[in-house]
DNA sequence: CAGCATCCCACGGGATACTG
DNA sequence: CAGTATCCCGTGGGATGCTG
């Protein structure tokens, strides 16, 4: 079913740009595959890596390094080391990334939804 | 999103964590930079070729064909070829598309929020 | 435990040129 | 207008193996 012909030219929202786009401002913390699991995962309380590689099945070692090297790097997560023995590594969302948690959800929540409809 | 090789990781959709992995279900949709773009400048009325090219300032005219034929792939828009001269085609979001339109917002929200924070 | 290192490939995406 | 066609490169990501 298609649509009437060229109608209205009332801009839908205001047309995206203010320079740089407000969405590749948060994309550019959402980018990769598996980001937005991470910082799901982190939405709670704080996690270790071992625990997030089991959190997210099937997420290699070295993608996992490199999403929370760059997240920290960002300012979306900490990373604090905790000198005990064996040394164990904290992840936790600092204050910037618990504001990506509401895009988070709404993936979620759609997610869900696609999937309840696709089977 | 890139999710072959060999062997084809990041399962269709993995036993995540005991409940939900929707997140890579969402994401599907939403994979590449452009994407959440596009899809936001379609949540109005239906548009054209070269309306998202000047809506998407920098955007290649390959990697708009190539992400409005993978999201019509994927069932997210609609392409509308409408015979006139010269011919013109209009997309527009399906009902699934627009499913991701909340999406959208809440990153749209949080770019803001960013960029009035970082400048 | 929490990771780098290494190798290697596919895909996304920029640039440029061309077509129905 | 609405795309294709190439070329080419960077990087995201998989597999495997090794280290402090």
């Amino acid at each position: 079913m298609v649509l009437s012909r060229r109608k209205s030219k009332v801009p839908p929202l205001p047309a995206c740009p203010p320079q740089p786009c407000p969405l590749q401002q948060c994309m550019e913390l959402l980018g990769g595959a598996w980001t937005p699991n991470i910082v799901w995962n982190l939405s709670g309380d704080p996690r270790r890596f071992s625990e997030l590689r089991s959190d997210i099945p099937n997420i290699s070692a070295k993608v996992l390094s490199a999403r929370l090297r760059a997240l920290a790097d960002k300012g979306v997560i900490t990373r604090s080391v905790i000198d005990t023995s064996p040394p164990t590594v904290e992840y936790a969302l600092t204050a910037l990334g618990r504001e990506l948690l509401p895009v988070i959800d709404a993936i979620e929540r759609v997610g869900r939804k696609l999937a309840a409809r696709a089977g």
